[in-house]
DNA sequence: GTCCTTGTAACTACATTGATTACACGTTTA
DNA sequence: TAAACGTGTAATCAATGTAGTTACAAGGAC
């Protein structure tokens, strides 16, 4: 199992629109930095627009962000893209036995548990904005 | 994208086997209890087996936890039923083009904070017992 | 030896991912 | 205005993982 590659590259989409601002990114190009199909970028730009990140039209080459830099989220790039839902990043089985004195309570006793491990994990995200990947992309650039 | 649940099974099984070990929890026992089918709860113990949190014997039925309840951690469980492997969560998309900036750098700037998210994640695992679990379930036992 | 059990393999239906092609429709520009 | 380029989106495909099911070999108990 493993969370859809759709975060990554939407952050990757994000970063390079702001890091490639002077010129218009269109999906095309954008593909070509991703190593993917431009229908995938545009499919994955068309999230993160209905999500308010980006600002794109029809027919016009290239995207802006909404907002700035430190003010999008790792964790909005991550809902926008719908990489999981809303305490479902665990599943349990359902109908377990209700006769059975486990059965009948094993779900309310995990379901608070994968509440909190998930929300342990999202809030790293949450922690995170596109500025911090970005600086850190320009640090490294600057190294080398 | 959902987590396997043989995880929430496999805590099902190690309560149910702690819980009801006046008798032997044979797999056809458990598998009514978790409201599946038999032979799933066998490959399922099977693993738990190899990671050594059960003692199961072919042909004999029933199952015994190999340590004390307090010694079994959740993530004991999530390791042994190999639901995520090792770093690798989250899915980053491979081969971005080495010639572009963010292409060059996303990789090593994303990798950490996954890695981050991934532990934080599973941290709370690791300081939850199958002790927690099993008291959690005859105090609400207790209630009704 | 009979019966119950575990350990496994094989097969199925189903869902999701990511790539790909195709095309309608908006925008630009020559 | 017509051609060129870009976005939006649907349809299809191969690959993968999950969970259920059946079947059966082999171990152990009586």
């Amino acid at each position: 199992m493993s969370i859809s590659s759709r975060f990554a590259v939407g952050i990757h989409i994000l970063a390079l629109i702001d890091l490639n601002k002077e010129t218009a990114s269109s999906s095309e190009f954008i593909a070509g930095s991703v190593n993917t199909n431009a229908a995938v970028i545009r499919k994955i730009m068309g999230m993160l627009k209905k999500a308010g990140l980006i600002d794109v039209q029809p027919g016009v080459a290239g995207a802006k962000l909404s907002r700035e830099l430190s003010e999008i989220t790792l964790f909005d790039i991550y809902k926008a893209v719908n990489v999981v839902e809303e305490n479902e990043l665990f599943s349990i089985h359902d109908k377990p036995h209700p006769d059975c004195v486990v059965g009948k309570n094993i779900q309310s006793t995990i379901e608070p548990i994968f509440m909190a491990a998930q929300s342990a994990m999202e809030k790293v995200f949450q922690n995170l904005t596109l500025e911090d990947i970005v600086k850190d992309i320009e640090a490294k650039e600057h190294i080398q």
